[in-house]
DNA sequence: AATGAATGAGGATTCATTCAT
DNA sequence: GATGAATGAATCCTCATTCAT
């Protein structure tokens, strides 16, 4: 691939992730290409259906989370990721499980990044040793979804944060 | 109105509601009709824009969940509150915050119940002192979306509110 | 079905046949709903795909044909027809087996209709015997084809045919 | 000219032959150039439009015709052209009379040759003198369309032909 | 000369909305 | 009021053609 058009190639994932998380996946493929001061034949020669396009950006931001989880230790990391998630949606830079996209495997990329943020934090005993990952991922989405259309100010992501940790802590032994 | 229209009016809700629920808010307004068995100009004789269409649902939805709300009461109503709309949701016989459609003032009467749920199960020392109303709301609307779109089962259901519950009780006394 | 769409819907199809027959099946749909003076959501709520149309095209063209075999009789039908299916492809009025539709069973008619006329050729010893449907249609498919791109004029239309009404009659006796 | 120039020139012609006889005329210049292993622009700067490649097609398929036909000789060297020509369009090796190419001159050749090898049947006395080259010209390229699209097997083939071959031969004296 | 990325006009199709029946 | 046909803007996608590398 040539170097302009590795550019290009990202140019559009950007584009489109600003494009999309402000106006939702019904935005027009012309818009992104509008914004990214492309032709639309440009768009569409990277990704060759809208839906490519939206998987891509999925797949990415998924990445980044795995990532980000992965660059995490300690005790606190799973608590530490649940803030940057949650603080990151809120400004509407990410945009979780964006719907009928499939992303399927990237998806367990993440399972397992923030597992082992759990793992750790269960042997350090900051997290109650009940709570599964299951339930651990589906707080995680549901906060970032909430967060996302929510517009929470960050007095309310941290105040609704602090129920989450709050219940995930260990129980005071009798 | 007449009273075949009145009828109208109400199989045209009902219908859309599950239509919207199963294919999002991009599904189309003669989707609509047609499961209805009504023409398509029906549909826009008693909603003249598909918004209005879709604020409507968004209305009467938060109706029945205020009216839900209201008729519970004692320490552990906000705790079944919870229960409850996770479990419809996951069923998507519900739909909560659908995106872009402006539900305004509706949604203060919800505020309003839930509050007073809220009031009484502090009150009966349940629930955490420290805890604010706007919190409790971002929970509630983060965990409707998250059983909404993750399609969570009985069990993901009950040990994800689980965390919550728990994050909700007040601490230990020293 | 009312009585606008009635004619609607007749009205395209006369039109699709004069815009496909003079520009091929590559003419835009939008030529079509624009020379019939409709809108482009009318030709699409009529014929959901361009395939539709193509396809609705040639079965009314091939019922039209059916239509006129059935109407002829005696020894001299078969080259009747020839004759009539050449001078109308070379005005363009007709499009036989236009490239890639599927018409089907369609054809199945014409192949009946033809095989009456050969059979009473044969039966009045007109046309050779030997003679048999496939080629007959064979015949018929081509100079039809021809007729059309080809744009022959009367005498040339009279003189092609003379070669293959020759080669239909049966072999002097010897 | 290059040689690598000269071989890509003829690569390309050989690619598109077999494309546009496969998929119509209507199949992208991209595909000839995935197919040909080639990029795009080479395509292109051999043939600066996509019209210039159909007719550069359509010349080498007449030079070939007017070869063929021109090493043919004897009083029925019109018949085995004909044979040849159809075996070959039902293999969809040749396309003739591509709609909307402007061939013009080229097909001026083709009228020489064939109409030597018709002098050569009238004079040896097979063929009737009564018929001239113009429909002979149409028979062919009726016949050739036909079997390009009707996908005639090698009995259809011949059951054809000789009922226009029948046709071509001179009548019984009386 | 070859490459392949960029362009943008064109074409099929959908769908909210209007309006004649 | 109900019906469903007509409208046409909007959108996805394709492809001939141009041009920088």
């Amino acid at each position: 691939m040539r170097a302009d058009a590795q550019r290009n190639r990202a140019l559009i994932l950007d584009t489109a992730e600003l494009v999309f998380a402000a106006e939702g996946a019904a935005a027009s493929t012309e818009e992104v290409a509008r914004r990214a001061g492309l032709a639309i034949g440009t768009v569409f020669r990277h990704f060759p259906t809208k839906d490519d396009l939206l998987t891509a950006i999925m797949k990415r931001l998924l990445a980044r989370l795995v990532e980000r989880a992965g660059g995490l230790s300690g005790p606190y990391g799973l608590f530490t990721f649940f803030g940057t998630l949650v603080a990151e949606a809120a400004e509407k830079r990410t945009v979780v499980a964006m719907a009928g996209v499939d992303i399927g495997a990237a998806m367990g990329a993440l399972d397992d990044a923030v597992g082992e943020l759990l793992v750790q934090a269960q042997s350090a005993g900051v997290v109650n040793r009940e709570v599964r990952l299951p339930e651990v991922m589906a707080l995680l989405t549901s906060v970032g979804q909430g967060a996302l259309h929510g517009g929470w100010d960050a007095d309310l992501q941290q105040r609704t944060l602090a129920v989450i940790f709050a219940g995930l802590v260990p129980p005071p032994r009798a």
